[in-house]
DNA sequence: AAGTGGTCTAGACCACTTA
DNA sequence: AAGTGGTCTAGACCACTTA
């Protein structure tokens, strides 16, 4: 579990570790803007005065703000509070199957088509490898009971993942085989609103151009691309949540 | 800056820390599978033996592992890797007006509407608040240039922000103004794809039934909410993004 | 040269949880 | 009773950065 300062205000017998105490001071110092961006930060050896605490506590707490962006350091300079550009939430994308099965459906998978082929040039600067390199193309339908769910369309880095060329998919679905075999390192999200087009009208059975919410992801291992996925679901019958408390950021 | 993992990997001459090879090595051992969930990672003092290192160094990676979500602590149990549910990205949801700049657009808002009024029973239960307590309504709409960018709905609650009943909204949209005056701890985010109903569709000038993407979003302070808003943005102009690497998490 | 953060140590005492 | 994590201390040495 992860002790939030939501649920720490929540329990008010808790008795507050030091380390939380410094850090809600400083957090709601900088959330509620009494703490302007620019402002500096008391150096730690200061701050570990202020408290009567060793300087490791304070370290500890300043490096964690550090993370969650909320400050900057720099040697010599100090900590200082940072612009809040942008409020940052974690946002859950869950299993498809996990999906189906927390709505109390039964869950299904197709695959529509699949083929090994070399990378056109769109294909291969998106992934990041040369051209002509051999890559797999996935198309997959999820189905929610007997409604199509989700529409995946997926390319695969075949030299990161060899395995991926005879592999069938049947058991698993592309995105959890490749969870179970491909270390990664990172990944990134593109969330967007669209009219559904032809394709994805038909497999969805959804009228073109009723509104469909696509999720692209890349993923990499290290810097290399080891896949590029987009999932179409129909509009109505998917939502995304995001949450975010400051402290459990960092 | 946030040195993760991945970052770290390309810089090949940075010595690495040995909190950092320690959280590569655990890590690692996670996202390859090689430790599947229900897997016990030693006990501190034993990876402190391993590592030749102070359990304090162990401490600081285990801990971060959890608050990452990829293990569980449990005093006398130990640290069992936890089934990899989801995929936690960070979105970074920009104030408007910086969305709009970034664009190199010229950004203006206006509000459409705005009052003073109690809660209807179903306001009064989103917001978590008794019915008749005072809330401020407003309709704001978010210019890029010329062409309407976002419409935004709010509700605000007066008990926690008596001041915004008073508030024009003239020089800063109700989101910005929130933000300078009130401090928050906790902010939940919807997500959802849908077609435009008769209002968003004359507002942000687009056909009746045309994707939009609804960004729903609830802020509270302590256990109380603060404000609700829906942001209404045509599905052409706007994307979200998130992005994840395993180690930047905790 | 001096200030600041980055990292680490070797210990301590306690709380909780299972047995 | 014993194992494990939670938290903290009082120091250390160094790297980086500004002056």
């Amino acid at each position: 579990m992860i002790e939030d300062a939501f649920t720490a205000n929540r329990m008010s017998e808790a008795p507050l570790s030091l380390h939380r105490r410094i850090l809600s001071d400083i957090e709601q110092n900088i959330l509620t803007g009494r703490w302007q961006p620019g402002f500096r930060i008391a150096p730690e050896q200061q701050l570990a005065l202020q408290y009567g605490c060793s300087r490791m506590t304070v370290n500890k707490v300043v490096t964690q703000l550090a993370r969650a962006g909320l400050i900057q350091r720099r040697r010599k300079v100090g900590s200082v509070v940072l612009p809040q550009k942008a409020q940052s939430a974690i946002l859950e994308i869950y299993d498809i199957r996990e999906e189906v099965k927390a709505k109390g459906e039964i869950y299904s998978h197709q695959i529509l088509a699949q083929a090994v082929r070399p990378a056109s040039g769109q294909e291969a600067q998106h992934l990041g490898l040369s051209r002509k390199k051999l890559i797999a193309d996935i198309t997959c339908l999820h189905h929610a009971g007997k409604q199509p769910y989700c529409l995946e369309q997926r390319l695969i880095n075949l030299d990161v993942v060899p395995d991926a060329a005879a592999e069938t998919f049947e058991t698993l679905s592309p995105g959890p085989w490749l969870l179970d075999h491909v270390p990664w390192s990172a990944a990134e999200h593109r969330i967007a609103a669209r009219g559904a087009g032809t394709t994805e009208a038909t497999h969805l059975a959804i009228p073109i151009g009723s509104p469909v919410m696509v999720v692209e992801r890349q993923t990499w291992r290290l810097d290399q691309s080891v896949t590029s996925v987009r999932l179409t679901y129909p509009g109505k019958s998917h939502t995304l949540t995001a949450r975010f408390t400051p402290s459990q950021a960092g």
